[in-house]
DNA sequence: GGCTCCGCTTGATTGAGATCAATGCGTCCT
DNA sequence: AGGACGCATTGATCTCAATCAAGCGGAGCC
């Protein structure tokens, strides 16, 4: 276990130093639950992975091998009906960690939505480390437990919420889950299109955008561009994410 | 930590027999985790709770101080938006576990749909019993990461499946969620409500109960009582969940 | 520069499911 | 037994978001 594996970039310039120790979305991650000491174990197993947006790390139905800590970029988990239809259950952002579903084959999809970088472990591997280090499992835990206090909260979006307060309720949530924040307070960066917000509230892209364009006539937000958006009054959006508008 | 804590029934008649060495519900929960000589550990943190169909164990907004594991009877998962729109974003059963939530304050309120036993624990004293027996987290975690995939099945369905869709997801998942299952194959119990399952999946009581009307004129299933169905036609009702029909 | 493509916005119409409104039916209580 | 209550079913109508259908505008390309 955890014996040193062929990695697709150059070994030798990385021996020198971990990369873990310089990894810049390591405090945001289950990695920081590791002393110092441990990250060698961690980069030992660790293997980088480069992928352009539109590019899959996850496919549904394939065997489920692979580990991800995503490093940089966004990616966009989601299921498929049979159909084509598509439901985005999240997005991910540097220091997010992805696949440990257990079962044979991975039970969804997940694509980089913009140009990332993140960490592949095999599964065997990282729950070998896990069995070394319990506190990677107090972490994973943890994770496990705030993601599943997210998917309560959205399936009170998707069950219950009107098209207007799931597109405010988006709008509020997006920044605090993506590390990357724009300095400036109400500044909200937008990394995926339309369709794919559609996509995980549930909408059409029609209905998305009816409902910005109606906040921003509202005087609530501002689109600074299609990827850009500005909260001018964020306790009315906020007013209007909880319904009591 | 771990000290024997008072009780509200009679101590002195259980010191001699561990509890939960008996306890029907142990095998499909995560005191499975634990081997027969960790028991009394387990034992003395926990409290037996009964409560009565409508009964209330969590509530949203109150201090998170409680775990529970459901011993028998079910439990529905729900939050509240301020006008009283609820979701439920789950039914529990025997052998499950709830209230692992971070976070100071419940995010959700729990109540039995019928009469149903608990065990309750103090978090500091589960805590501190997870930090002796590290396989006790490991259950909890392969737990939490099941849930978690129920859940994006779930947004899934909340999210892009149609009404007859999601019923016939319903009745499909149920009995497999429910460790009591009639003898018979096809048989399944519903202990919640039509409002309560409306509740469950996004939908109205009258259309859960067209939706039902549907499946039985259809002679798909047929509903012996208002709270036990039998399918009939559980291939023709699979491919209507998975909305290829 | 002008062309095309892609993602977004805006408008017109439709439809699935919500809402409003009786009615049915089993259980419990006196 | 009769009545009343709570839950479920069924029917009629309405509404919000989906669908259908143009345009718009920036980015990339020849």
């Amino acid at each position: 276990m955890l014996e040193l594996r062929s990695l697709p970039t150059d070994c030798a310039a990385r021996r020198s130093d971990s990369v873990c120790a310089t990894c810049g979305a390591r405090a945001f991650s289950v990695c920081s639950s590791l002393g110092v000491d441990d990250l060698a174990g961690l980069d030992a197993i660790a293997e980088r992975v480069s992928l352009k947006s539109g590019e899959a790390l996850i496919r549904q139905g394939e065997p489920a091998v692979h580990l991800f800590n995503i490093t940089s970029g966004s990616v966009r988990v989601y299921k498929l009906l049979p159909d084509g239809r598509r439901q985005i259950t999240g997005f991910l952002f540097a220091g997010d960690f992805v696949g440990l579903a257990t079962g044979q084959d991975y039970a969804f999809s997940a694509e980089a939505i913009e140009d990332a970088t993140l960490c592949r472990f095999k599964k065997s591997d990282y729950r070998a480390l896990i069995r070394e280090r319990p506190a990677l499992e107090t972490a994973l835990l943890e994770r496990a437990t705030h993601e599943l206090a997210a998917a309560q909260n959205q399936m009170l979006l998707l069950g219950r919420k009107t098209a207007q307060e799931r597109i405010a309720s988006f709008l509020l949530d997006l920044p605090e889950r993506d590390p990357i924040r724009p300095t400036e307070a109400g500044h909200i960066r937008v990394p995926m299109t339309r369709a794919e917000m559609a996509d995980y509230l549930g909408l059409t892209i029609e209905t998305v955008s009816r409902g910005l364009t109606k906040l921003k006539t509202a005087g609530v937000i501002r689109l600074l561009s299609l990827n850009e958006m500005l909260v001018d009054r964020p306790e009315r959006l906020r007013a209007i994410a909880e319904g009591e508008a």
